[in-house]
DNA sequence: CTGAAAGCGCTTACAG
DNA sequence: CTGAAAGCGCTTACAG
């Protein structure tokens, strides 16, 4: 493996001249950069990352922390991260974190281990530890998607009990009374988007009722399935549904066809997230978009800002969410069944 | 931050014990050892990953290659993988690649700077430079999803052409005789599915026909919708349609429902790759299923035999698809329409 | 069993 | 403008 030890004997200069070329620093001379340049070009070196990384203590690469499990949203979002940084110079490198204490130990070894410029968290970590370290060395860490009280740090996020708010008032809107609720325990998002589902119940003086409400293990399509059916052998009738993700209103209508239920005709759905797909079901998902290319392009403008600043200003961005209007919700008619 | 030699400090022992307690070497003093880690624990140490890998030559990562534009099959399959490399103790890179020379640039520049361990493909690459860069340091590589002929490498895949066939014999043998095809030119796999689809026709006595083809930019759901506009705008009858990736498919039965003509009564269909999706959408989607899980748990397995071992034997393996028989598909019968 | 020393491949003051 | 030297944080022979 060719080394800047070779290319300093190859091109007859120091290696300190060939690491000024390689790191463009100003007054070299051009012939000896000519030469060194050939050098390089012909063995095909490039710098070994790892000892630039140790001597520099800079490793030009940010860390996005997700869920293993990371629903279709939060792919599209990462995918997104990941182009942006790159665009700033950036490497990404995923942890992926499992559910649970080990999982957030090992992630938290990862960072203490691998020092990358800054992170990007797409999910909450407990371990108190953690933001300790953070905090003591001054490592740049942006929370994208959502928000965290305890912990002073700069966050990009919708306001998810408000658009959850405006998800459940368009089915009130529409004549529906009775309206469900598939949600998970899991993430302060779940929680968020049924806080909002239960503001717009009391704020148009309906009763919230533990019985529409159906808690799933994960937000997965699967679980929407899930979900609709334990709703429906409860026999207690409703004549929409507000599913949390996307991905949980559409395994909930998948469900409702397999009973011979219509969306919107005999019940109306609305999901959360604007997953591609969504424009694509039969029938189409009405829903929340979240402006997920803006939200991807503000954290990765936030965490460079972060890294190459000195004072490290934190700020809480609240994006604007929209609701995108839809097959899958109708008016409530005189021929709406009761969804069991 | 923390280093060995703190710790060596600490503990009042030369950093050579340090490390030989990191890494679990046998031999050393237990009550030194249990000073040693009291002094980690306390400090949380971790041991820097960059100095490691410098002085050991290994990096303990191996990387992904990856199209930019990953599809939902490609997705599974990745997460798939980092899974199972994670089991085995390494981590992952992932290395998307954007179409182009530059992008096959980007990545052979970042194989050469971050040495990783080894390598999986899940994308082509063409330069031939990198192909020779491998060879030359034995840098292990697993090619997953295709063979490369001009190479000689582990892969593993599936037997496309012959899975196609599968495919299209299935929609053959209910009776379908004008069947198009929706696929790109982008990518080995779409090539030989449409020969999959050609030999079939062959196989049954049945025409190729250039205007029962079309060829789409991408392997997305959109793409799907423009493909299926394409054809229906070419007044070539058909009665069945094979599309090359399941959302090519799920695309292509969202544009068939707007304009009235249902699947399967009046156009059957059949996708390839059998994503998460494709058992929830309306109606269920017949598709030809890859052993996705198997591929991955055999790719990280190649991988590190190939990793771990002295002869690298290359062995290229095919696994089994299947045909899954959902609800896109029916008999072709009288009343069957023309699809235009 | 254990420490001092050399070395991995870089960058960065420091002289000249 | 440029080279020799020190040092980053580790691991690994090599003595003892």
């Amino acid at each position: 493996m060719v080394s800047i030890k070779d290319i300093a004997r190859i091109a007859d200069v120091s290696v300190s001249t060939v690491s000024r070329i390689i790191n463009n620093k100003k007054g070299v001379n051009l012939e000896k950069q000519a030469r060194v340049l050939q050098a390089i070009k012909s063995t095909g070196y490039v710098p070994n990352k790892a000892a630039r990384d140790m001597v520099m203590k800079r490793t030009f690469t940010v860390a996005l922390i997700i869920p293993d499990t990371f629903n279709i949203f939060q792919r599209q979002l990462f995918s997104n991260i990941e182009h942006h940084l790159q665009k700033f110079g950036y490497r990404t490198v995923f942890y992926f974190v499992a559910m649970g204490p080990d999982g957030e130990d090992d992630c938290f070894q990862r960072v203490k281990s691998e020092r990358t410029d800054g992170i990007i968290m797409l999910q909450e970590i407990q371990l108190h530890a953690f933001y300790e370290y953070l905090e003591s060395n001054k490592i740049p860490c942006v929370i994208t998607t959502f928000e965290k009280d305890e912990w002073t740090s700069t966050s990009i996020h919708v306001s998810e009990e408000e658009a959850a708010h405006a998800a459940v008032n368009h089915l009130i809107q529409l004549g529906h009374r009775r309206i469900s609720l598939i949600c998970g325990k899991r993430y302060s998002f779940s929680l968020e988007r049924k806080r909002g589902y239960r503001n717009a119940l009391e704020y148009a003086g309906l009763k919230y009722d533990e019985n529409l409400v159906v808690y799933v293990d994960s937000y997965s399509v699967l679980s929407g399935g899930e979900g609709m059916r334990e709703l429906m052998k409860r026999n207690t009738p409703f004549t929409a549904v507000f599913a949390v993700t996307d991905e949980l209103a559409i395994g909930a209508m998948r469900e409702l066809k397999d009973h011979g239920i219509s969306v919107p005709q005999d019940v109306s759905i609305v999901g959360f997230d604007d997953i591609e797909i969504s424009s694509f079901t039969i029938p189409r998902l009405t829903t929340i978009r979240q402006p997920l290319g803006e939200m991807a392009q503000t954290s990765v403008a936030m965490i460079h800002s972060l890294i190459t600043s000195e004072n490290h200003l934190n700020v809480n961005i609240a994006m604007p969410s929209q609701l995108i209007i839809r097959e899958s919700t109708s008016t409530l008619n005189g021929n709406a069944q009761d969804g069991t």
